[in-house]
DNA sequence: GTGCGACTCTCCCAAATGGGAGAGTGCCGA
DNA sequence: TCGGCACTCTCCCATTTGGGAGAGTCGCAC
């Protein structure tokens, strides 16, 4: 399957009926209901057959180096193995695999962490059925695709400045409604030092307290409540 | 996928066992994939058939009213009218008006709405496929259906106090980072109002501090971040 | 009209938080 | 090996927050 193929089948399939290189598609996603969803609307596609469903992100690493699919569409949140996780795994042995990730979740990190573990494309679940198909030939033929909306965030995400581990660790507890005092006792480390990494936080995240920092985190995909 | 296909394949598979009267679903989600995997898994059973689909919850109503279908499979969140105003609206007019909540969100506040304003079943999207035909053959049949995991939920937040409109006020201020004094300045209240309110809000969700507040409001669903 | 609850406010005080300035340790990469 | 970074900690102080104990007004329901 190499690019001049794949512009031949393109015409061909343009053109009219005979025999066409259908794109193969593997879906992943832990909801019955979007998968047989994303098989029906693909299914009806001329250029397009489902060659296979996943419901864990484990599974889509098994089918996709089984199946040898084209295209695999890959939800972020799924049991086993999330989506950032089975996107590394593929790519670490198939380093041109062909990946659209297809979720609801829009957080900065979300975003930020697909493209860097190697997704093509980018979809909201809310996309039309249009801009889905369209995005499975576009990243099919090479080209990347993400919704306009979701560049503006990811160049956010990028821009922000990252927090070091230690950081995220006290972010986290802090979310979940723990007191300096507490987080100290959690980590084992004495308040002054959870009142030091907090200060550092709120300088990154460009907060005044720790209710602001919560809201913040909670946007950019950095904790979950 | 048009009108007369559907009532064409009806009556033949009407014609494969007996003349059945099958159940009528009308569909309203807003994401067109939910909508696509609903039909296709709904329309391969001999015993149902998807009369229509409605991408907001206004439509849902005109639906409702125009199809007269046996069942709607109804999601919460939805553009124009929500799933909760969708139901009051429904079941205003037509008290016996069989409704399916079928939603990614399972907050207690969520649940308590739908079942109060009227759903007869309410099922998680990542329910399976016989778990979700089963729930439209028991709600058709007169019965409640209502996911186990989430009889327990509701039952926390039947149980748990209600807060007044302007605690609520309060709360989703404080949700979004602001001060006592911020807070009072937005509402026009004085920051010691503001204090009263909190005092309130914490004994009321049984917690210490704001930042316990706001994640307890997160997962009671009392506020969006 | 009486009572109740929501909403508003006050005074007061202890505890927690936010922020400045600085410093020691340990590890990793240039 | 040497700088930089993460992580840890200290002292100090202003501000904010949490909480006790009341109290007045308004509107609605019985």
């Amino acid at each position: 399957m190499n690019p001049a193929d794949r512009s031949a089948s393109r015409t061909v399939a343009a053109a009219a009926a005979r025999p066409v290189e259908k794109i193969r598609v593997l879906i992943a996603d832990d909801h019955v209901t979007v998968r047989e969803g994303l098989a029906a609307m693909i299914g009806r596609q001329a250029d397009m057959a489902v060659v296979g469903e996943a419901a864990t992100g484990r599974q889509a690493v098994e089918l996709w180096f089984s199946l040898r699919p084209d295209i695999v569409l890959l939800d972020l949140r799924m049991p086993e193995l999330d989506g950032v996780g089975a996107i590394g795994e593929i790519r670490q042995r198939d380093a041109a695999a062909r990946i659209i990730v297809l979720t609801t979740f829009d957080t900065d990190s979300d975003i930020a962490n697909a493209i860097r573990a190697g997704a093509r494309g980018y979809l909201l679940k809310d996309s039309q059925r249009e801009e889905l198909l369209d995005s499975i030939r576009r990243v099919h033929a090479g080209e990347t695709s993400i919704s306009p909306s979701l560049v503006a965030k990811l160049a956010a995400g990028i821009s922000s400045e990252t927090l070091t581990g230690r950081e995220l660790d006290v972010l986290i507890l802090l979310a979940h409604g723990k007191s300096n005092k507490e987080i100290g006792a959690n980590l084992y480390i004495s308040e002054t030092t959870v009142k030091s990494h907090l200060r550092n936080i709120f300088a990154k995240l460009d907060v005044l307290s720790r209710t602001e920092a919560i809201t913040v985190a909670c946007r950019r995909g950095l904790v979950t409540l």
